[in-house]
RNA sequence: GCCAGCGUGGCGCAACGGUAGCGCAACAGUUUUGUAAACUGUGGGUUGCAGGUUCGAUUCCUGUCGCUGGCUCCA
């Protein structure tokens, strides 16, 4: 019989073939290297049969197939540890995961992190005893016989699909329910590590038993391993939080309130740069800025629907507008969300089509009762300000806009050097509105992207229930992807608060909505900057663009003139007049990641010049003062 | 909210049943400094909080608050 190679070459090979005979019959290397192969574009073991004319390709450790294949592998080697180590162990799933694997396990007794070496070990022995991975075809009844007093695996059985074709992976004493394929043994385990523990609800269902949940991390290289970790490191260098306290941005005291950050003076600077910076862009892109109240009288969030579903994430409180003798409460609520003020503001006036498209833009901040668990500095905080807008329009003007806002991502994001994906997500099976709000909508959304060449994925019924939105999510200098920007359209605010504009015809008509958001959180998106630039800021943005250094105290005088200068030329500038010898304010100026760096000394002053030292670039030798100065200009909004 | 781990001076850490120590920072003095951290000295903690066990608790137990990593959530 013959197979096809992925070249287009074809092979001669004796009935009842392998893949690991169609590896041999290419090469004895690669008889050696192989760990699994392709079969008419489906991955199987080595030890599968090939048919007559299948398309074959082999897997090696230089495969992309390949490490996702070992990690998923290397799951099994632990599942099979801790069986080897806490005998009786109920099973969930164990998947390769981006960076790793994990296996969700239920144990009678706690693990703790000290226990994972014990595993570690126990998986180091397994590897070395290098049994052979052995897949089993079973019938229905024989793996439910086989799992009896696996409960989690008897779901994932019931689960699988009438017609399916159940197989067992046996690794030793361990079998397990599993598609497979595998590496041939675990001998071909290579350099893993287990990372971290944690709990997971089973099927991802919070109404469901928790499990144990083992991360570890897999490659077939020592030195893979040891980068990725190495890499690891270097992101925790740059997490948010702590240089986000380094830097002076910001801090956050259990005092005040979880998930409540307090912005330093140089936290307060960035992010009203950051505000000004958008606010000239969306002045010239024909937004109008409002303001609106942070508080409102509970009947607003009933109105708009949030007083029942938004509830428990909501900061509610009541004040007695009555006296001691005759209370009388109102109640309250902090914005959770802006949207509600913008719509009462449209409401405020009667509108023709003359005037739509119209689009209010505020920093509104918001506060969101966040359950405890998710808060994470910056990144995910009770209270944030939102670059919020809504658009209100007609029908017809719904891809333009959403064409107009996907120009400003482009633009906001290209600035930073973001490359960034958009997901459109669509109709959810609970939602209000029309099939046809909601085709025109979504329709709207991928017409705007088509137009941009955004490339997009669908998530099929992950929009909100009022209407379908196109998610952008930036990768950042390290390659993790942050969800920033979103528009979406929203047929449940025009409906609750009544909104109307006048048509050509004389005629009464339900405006269009859209929300956008292009920072998502300004606080959030300053996260991710001191992350994605580990700090140093860009120049424009960097809360001290320039570090005056004097040489002695004598030099003191120059240095304070030298600064009013700068921050006469639109710069901000710190004089480091303490008493210490140049490397020391070399190396703090260092680590507050300021851009720039003039010492003042003798020379200098006599020359009136400055000796430029830039953050990264090192020394620069010495400048005119006129050029820092429009260096600086240079950089102003 | 759930699971696990952790809370020691402003920050980073040590001591782990016998009433707490180090580095950085702060402050004072010395040094007057030429491109990544100078020298000497001083002050600062009832070990998150509340109970309990014990002759004795930072150390063990319970509760609580907070932090961290996950899970769930993210209108």
């Amino acid at each position: 019989m013959n197979i096809v190679l992925p070249d287009g070459s074809s092979k001669e090979l004796a009935e009842s073939a392998t893949v690991a005979d169609v590896a041999a019959s290419i090469g004895a290397g690669l008889a050696k290297a192989a760990l699994a192969g392709v079969v008419d574009g489906n991955p199987v073991d080595l030890s599968a049969p090939v048919a007559d004319g299948a398309q074959v390709s082999i897997i090696t450790a230089k495969s992309p197939e390949a490490l996702e294949m070992l990690r998923h592998s290397t799951a099994h080697v632990m599942a099979a540890a801790l069986v080897d180590l806490y005998g009786d162990v109920q099973f969930g799933v164990g998947p390769a995961v981006e960076g790793g694997f994990y296996y969700d396990v239920k144990l009678d007794r706690n693990l703790s992190p000290d226990d994972l070496e014990a595993v570690e070990a126990r998986m180091a022995e397994i590897v070395r005893a290098a049994e052979p991975f052995e897949r089993n075809v079973v019938t229905r009844a024989e793996a439910e016989a086989l799992f009896a007093d696996q409960p989690f695996k008897l779901e994932l059985i019931a689960d699988l699909p009438e017609d399916a074709v159940i197989t067992t992976y046996r690794l030793g004493e361990f079998t397990d329910l599993c598609r497979g394929p595998h590496l041939p043994d675990a001998g071909k385990v290579g350099a893993f590590k287990l990372t971290k523990l944690a709990g997971a609800y089973w099927k991802g269902d919070s109404e469901r038993e928790m499990l144990q949940r083992i991360y570890g991390t897999a490659f077939f290289k020592k030195a893979e391993l040891e980068e990725h970790l190495s890499n690891l490191e270097e992101a925790e260098k740059r997490d948010h939080r702590k240089l986000g306290r380094e830097l002076g941005i910001y801090t956050m005291d259990p005092l005040a309130g979880v998930g409540l950050p307090l912005y330093l003076p140089k936290g307060a600077r960035v992010i009203r740069t950051m505000q000004e910076w958008l606010r000239r862009d969306l002045y010239e892109r024909g937004y109008e800025e409002v303001i609106t109240p942070h508080v409102y009288n509970a009947d607003v969030w009933k109105m708009s629907g949030h007083y029942d579903f938004y509830h428990e994430n909501m900061y509610f409180f009541n004040i007695n507008e009555g006296d001691d003798e005759n209370p009388r409460l109102t109640e309250y609520a902090v914005k959770p969300m802006n949207c509600p003020g913008h719509v009462m503001l449209y409401k405020s006036e009667l509108h023709s089509y003359r005037d739509l498209p119209l689009r209010y833009f505020e920093f509104g901040t918001v506060y969101r009762h966040e359950m405890s668990g998710v808060v994470h500095g910056l990144l995910r905080a009770r209270g944030f300000t939102q670059d919020d807008a809504h658009v209100f329009c007609t029908r017809d003007q719904v891809v333009d806009e959403v064409v107009a806002i996907l120009d400003l991502v482009d633009h906001i994001m290209g600035s930073f050097g973001f490359e960034y994906e958009a997901e459109i997500s669509t109709r959810p099976a609970k939602s209000i509105g029309s099939d046809d709000m909601w085709e025109h909508a979504t329709n709207a959304l991928k017409e705007a992207c088509a137009r941009h060449e955004l490339a997009y994925e669908i998530n099929e019924g992950d929009g909100a229930f009022y209407g379908p939105k196109i998610d952008i999510k930036v990768k950042d200098a390290i390659g993790r992807t942050w969800q920033c920007s979103t528009v979406q359209v929203d047929f449940n605010f025009p409906e609750r608060f009544e909104l109307a504009y006048r048509t050509e015809d004389n005629t009464e008509e339900r405006p269009w909505m859209l929300h956008r958001a292009i920072f998502g959180s300004i606080e959030r998106f300053l996260g991710i900057l001191i992350e994605h630039y580990a700090g140093a800021l860009p120049l424009w943005l960097a809360p001290v663009q320039v570090a005056v250094l004097p040489l002695a105290d004598r030099h003191a005088d120059a240095a304070h003139e030298l600064a009013a200068k700068v921050k006469a030329a639109g710069g901000r500038v710190e004089v480091y007049d303490q008493n210490e010898p140049m490397r020391v304010k070399i190396a703090k100026a260092q680590s507050q990641k300021i851009p720039y760096m003039v010492v003042l000394g003798d020379k200098e002053i006599e020359n009136g010049t400055v000796s430029v030292r830039e953050r990264h670039e090192g020394d620069l030798g010495a400048w005119d003062v006129q050029k820092l100065l429009d260096t600086i200009k240079d950089a102003a909004l």
